[in-house]
DNA sequence: TATTCCGATAGTGAC
DNA sequence: GTCACTATCGGAATGAG
């Protein structure tokens, strides 16, 4: 089940055949999973699926690296479609999020600098972290928005606009996990998970006092 | 209930105000009680009484150290006697060993090289570490005869028939603590503390087997 | 940076 | 090197056809 080449797996996969636990939606370019291990209250993994047809083998689509560096034009179009079904994905998470807990919030929406599992895959989730499968520093500092390790889709696609692509994974990542807790809230640092998690959950508390009556 | 400071407490109370559950005996100058935590089958504490008409201070028996340094010839007859007492209870352990398990087998008596707990005592133990009680690689370390912190009360003995003595606690008693654990008995190195707990039990186990037909 | 399991390691608080 | 508690850190196995 948790192994390293399950989304490669969905993504070569006929959608219809991919259970609806798992599968959210797809398009002709992409497909949009539920994260098996979500961090936040809303979690989706959006993948690029695997296209005969395409300028991309399913090797080619191992990660960030192995994408931009086949073909920078192409690459830009495929992280165009995965940023496009993010989109569409967003407007359901914001409806959904109303239906539940009667307000919105931010949505992030990125790649992580240094992946373990194979096939790109670029995250969506809610900007919370509150959810009991958020269990390390690790977990936590792979999507804090200010640390570097979590590559925003817009960054990512501003890559394409400069004269040289950066190189991915740099070695710098991993030292980024290590990063002292911080509240990507209000920056408060935190010695430990157990802290950080109850700090998180207030600070989510709040917002949600804050904003309902609206 | 554990803190650093009870053996002083026990060593200048009444004796007959020590629970007989604490209090294994006592004579002029020691008393003997059993260790509350066993590392070995059988494990006691000989402590030296505080004695207001004696050459110690309770404070000049808080370690090695300070009772070696106070006065050579007085820390020797000191030395002596915490001996004595513990052979008279080498001889109870030994006949509790055969009533028990048909046996005897080797009883280490020593001091630790640095203590945490305040008050000089002499541990006399069987040579088994076979007990819930040792749970870490300190513990294990802190009793090996061939590691050099367990310090055999025959070579603190002769110490004084040399011109100088130690210095006590010498800084390198912290990192034998941490060397790999190795079997007592036959040298093998193991891993962890399951595995070596495991191979103890075997060891004692197999004595048991070899020695019981005597 | 997939999770989970096991175990070592580190810091604390104890009264 | 007092214990017990909490949490972190570090390695190894993992699954599936």
């Amino acid at each position: 089940m948790a192994n390293l080449t399950i989304l490669r797996t969905y993504a070569q996969k006929d959608p219809s055949r991919i259970s609806e636990s798992i599968l959210f939606r797809h398009d002709e370019a992409t497909i949009t999973i539920f994260d098996a291990y979500p961090k936040s209250i809303f979690h989706f993994l959006v993948l690029p699926r695997v296209d005969a047809s395409g300028p991309f083998t399913v090797t080619d689509l191992a990660n960030l690296h192995s994408v931009i560096y086949k073909n920078k034009e192409d690459a830009r179009k495929l992280i165009q479609k995965l940023k496009d079904a993010s989109e569409a994905l967003k407007v359901d998470i914001e409806a959904e999020m109303i239906n539940r807990y009667g307000f919105k919030w931010d949505i992030w929406t990125g790649f992580h600098g240094s992946p373990s599992m194979v096939h790109l895959h670029l995250h969506v989730l809610s900007a919370d972290m509150c959810s009991e499968r958020m269990k390390n520093k690790k977990h936590y500092n792979s999507f804090h928005p200010e640390l570097g390790f979590f590559l925003d889709i817009d960054t990512v696609l501003s890559w394409f606009d400069e004269t040289s692509l950066p190189i991915l994974p740099s070695p710098s990542y991993e030292k980024l996990l290590k990063t002292p807790l911080s509240c990507f809230h209000c920056g408060k640092e935190t010695s430990n998970i157990p802290t950080l998690k109850r700090h998180l959950q207030e600070e989510w508390d709040m917002k949600a006092t804050r904003e309902k009556p609206k």
